[in-house]
DNA sequence: GTTCAATACGTGTATATACACGTATTGGGC
DNA sequence: GCCCAATACGTGTATATACACGTATTGAAC
């Protein structure tokens, strides 16, 4: 039952979903992690963040974000410590957290190196910035006025 | 909590998980159903599978399709029937498979057209083919000795 | 025919996802 | 101060995802 050649898929929406299956696939196998744990490390790895602001910039629904951390939590990677606001969770990583990131970070670079080779320094940079765009172009809300999605002139800042 | 503008992230899998999460929330507000389902329903619109050969077409695990399988089939929108393989399972739309996904097609090629043009009809294109690439790039075997992913002259197939 | 590895599919379990709904806090209008 | 809509977060429930493991069938080697 080999499929010798993949078909394009008509829908947009499937076409990422079966893009993202096979690729979390191959991440996860070198990570030994599952990519939304790996995705949330590495981001507060670079600064603590506050629950909702998390929930945005990575488009996950608020609700999942909050069992994601608190599995993170129990494991004693991750820390909240509440705000001025007493509403709001601002989530860091602990030692052992960092401990951990520092442990995946290298397979994680390995897997983007190999992949990035694999798909070539410009078709993965192009990929990158597009699948930004869709992020916010999907985000947009349709009442806006406009309904055509402008990308930035200046490159959005990466994290 | 409001992000102004929306970071690129330095995973190219975090990236694709994110587009994703993004785009498939649009869709299924527009679907009234579910993403996997209406996949599926549409697949099996074009032509009857085997099992293994949708898990293979769109890269979904087959454990998993097992169980949306079987969930389509208890909503009566989908059959089975054994091949000459007793093992296979060749799956059809029912009359109300074809019901629903005449009822659900409209909403589909509404929310297609409205993104589309939201995109731009060529970057959509550029994004549908990419995302096919990308997909049987990851499934590539690292074996195979070359570790570099060439896409096809000429254009695959579209379901 | 018998044996056995490969193939097609299912089940138990765990995480990811997201909707509906509920609680606590905040800040502005009065 | 009081009221109340908005905000930040949690819980109950359902589907999606995928790994480890198990069963049935096939086909080829002998």
């Amino acid at each position: 039952m080999q499929v010798e050649i993949l078909p394009q898929l008509a829908c947009l929406c499937a076409s990422l979903n079966r893009a993202t299956r096979s690729v979390t696939h191959l991440y996860e196998r070198a990570l030994e992690t599952s990519v939304p744990r790996f995705t949330l490390l590495y981001l507060l790895g670079q600064q603590s963040m506050v629950q909702a602001q998390i929930a945005e910039l990575l488009t996950i629904d608020r609700t999942t974000l909050t069992r994601t951390l608190a599995s993170l939590e129990r494991q004693g990677l991750i820390r909240a410590a509440p705000g001025k606001d007493k509403r709001e969770r601002r989530w860091s990583l602990t030692s052992d957290g960092r401990k951990a990131l520092a442990r995946i970070l290298p397979k994680w670079e390995k897997a983007q190196a190999r992949f990035r080779k694999r798909l070539g320094a410009e078709r993965w940079e192009v990929l990158i910035a597009e699948l930004t765009n869709v992020a916010a172009a999907a985000r947009m809300r349709a009442t806006d006025g406009v309904d055509r999605f402008r990308p930035r002139k200046t490159a959005p800042p990466r994290l």
